[in-house]
DNA sequence: AATTTTTCTGTAAACGTGTACATATGTGAT
DNA sequence: ATCACATATGTACACGTTTACAGAAAAATT
């Protein structure tokens, strides 16, 4: 309630000499510097934020941080994000798109009249969002890119390395002798799946396993998806003998699947998923993953946020962060047929 | 970049008539209308939100969450707030405490200058934040807990029956022959733990089962604290037949216990946990749990919320959810011994 | 002692809105 | 023609800051 105007009267000084004792700014005097403090305490005062913004843009601290899904990959994106956040003091308007684009663009629409500093997003719409997020750039506002890219545009980018990800798991299931190998990809036109199952189709290549469309079905990253997708795989006369799932979404449902149709992991199929829940180690079939660096996306991401904002003019940085391959039983041994 | 005064400009209207277009206020010629709207989108305008929160605290739309875990539960909550929060046009400042009740005391602090319309918390510290929360609701702040209330003063709450969760988990074992039940306890002090504890009681005198100190082994809700309870109770000479574990992130330490020491599920230990994660029915031995209506929880946050701030002085409302007992294979059969 | 330089403080104008008030125009009733 | 009233628009100030500018006092330099 108290503004800076009260505690400049109470102090006996004007609010100049108070804003500038709240900023650490020189030249005001140590005994007038107390004396605007104790009466700042007095009343309980702390500077109006909202008033900061208006009046000065670089003393914001805000930054907005638009994510898609709820599955724990970004779960563990926004744990980064807000633990850097909370180090450098700066505050989180936070956005959860629901992978809805439409939900997005209404966000990013809020975002241009909140005078945030920047802005961390994991793009839904290629297209649309590299205009709109160009846009912001514009506007004076730094932004950083989770995962994927956006067209036209460039932009500071963190993501993991879901080609070698992928890559390393397939191999891994072709090492044990399977050639029959299906992949439940994620959505189409999203980077991350294409990715993905490129990294697929290199392992393939590489070891000289034909590749065959039957083997691929692509669903949306959504659970539903991946129940229906590895139903469908289940029930063909010729189903495949592994299974590689790109991402824990569409884990979830196809064990949904597997429990329904009581098939053994590892017995009647090779399983993989992409994402280390922290339950994978506990299921029936202990989960081989490709693990990526979730938490520290978004510490990065972060990291990235601060450089752009100090030097706004800096050369574009793609970070590629590195995946694993915890290898655990849902693959069986060597040979399994 | 664009302003009122530039919109007002092109129009050839004054600043108070672009205003009074973009609130919908009554009293401007549909002419007039149009050609302001025109020149808007001529000039790609969007009213500052920063502005408007600083002259009028009514249209702020911006409202705090705080929230202490990074487990499903809270994920959950969150998501509940973020899409009842966005059908309503408001905006979220996410806080996420990690249950560091300084780092609570900083977020606190920081929001009585953010202007916010409302907060949104989970509380971690009983006592002080009692004070706290009174002095964001002086300031004209709607205040709404979640799951724990706090010292000296009565907010609206919404919460989930935990003693009648519990006792039901409780129950049910009791009922399967189990005479020697433990509970992985929560954090001392923190409600929801009191309650599943209370429940736990409860059961126990309801069945005629005499009450055994030992069995009773309070953690901090936290993986690390589930893991070294369970392998307390494991290694004694007499291990209990059940265990009910009282929330998830205890329940995967707990999981890594079993693992570890290759007990099998139900046959050597029958096992309830609280919490529905999405996984818990993957499980090798799919997981009997007490499930809280989480989403829900974030849901309705938001519509106590919403009361509270259109009626500032109604009467404080405490929403009790009901939890329900989901009985899957991790209890074995009747009498298993 | 006079001048320059440095340190300290106050005045006043922004930042982009909303709104009370005043004013102007149009409508209908007397 | 006058008045009352509803409608429509503009003027000007306030919200709580920061900051450029100016001026005063102190310190340093000549």
């Amino acid at each position: 309630m108290a503004s800076i105007k009260d505690v400049a009267l109470r102090a006996g000084v004007s609010s100049a000499t108070v804003s500038r004792v709240f900023a650490n700014k020189p030249y005001v005097r140590e005994e007038v510097r107390t004396k605007v403090l104790q009466a700042a305490q007095e009343l309980d005062y702390q500077p109006d934020q909202i008033a900061q913004r208006l009046r000065s843009q670089t003393t914001s601290r805000l930054v907005a941080l638009l994510l898609s899904g709820d599955n724990t990959h970004f779960h563990a994106v926004m744990h980064g994000v807000s633990d850097l956040a909370y180090h450098h003091d700066l505050s989180l308007l936070f956005c959860n798109t629901g992978s809805s684009s439409e939900r997005e663009k209404h966000y990013l629409d809020q975002i241009r009249s909140e005078r945030v500093l920047g802005l961390i997003i994991n793009p839904q719409d290629y297209q649309s969002d590299g205009r709109r997020l160009n846009a912001l750039r514009r506007r004076g506002i730094a932004v950083i890119l989770i995962d994927t890219d956006v067209a036209h545009v460039q932009f500071d980018l963190v993501r993991v390395d879901n080609r070698k990800g992928a890559f390393e798991a397939i191999a891994h299931l072709l090492r044990l002798g399977h050639t029959r190998v299906g992949i439940v990809a994620g959505t189409a036109g999203i980077m991350t799946a294409s990715e993905r199952l490129q990294g697929y189709r290199d392992a393939l290549l590489y070891a000289g396993v034909p590749f065959d469309d039957d083997l691929v079905k692509t669903g949306d990253y959504e659970i539903d998806s991946g129940y229906r997708l590895a139903a469908e795989f289940l029930d063909r006369p010729d189903p495949p003998t592994a299974l590689f799932v790109s991402n824990e979404s569409m884990m979830l449902g196809t064990l949904n699947a597997l429990a329904e149709r009581r098939v053994r992991v590892p017995h009647d199929l090779a399983l993989i998923g992409f994402d280390n829940a922290p339950y994978s180690a506990h299921l029936h079939a202990p989960l081989t993953v490709v693990a990526q660096p979730t938490y520290e996306v978004g510490r990065e991401a972060v990291r990235l946020l601060l450089r752009r904002i100090a030097e706004p003019d800096a050369p574009i940085i793609d970070v590629m962060l590195p995946t694993e391959l915890i290898v655990r039983e849902s693959c069986g041994v060597n040979l399994a047929r």
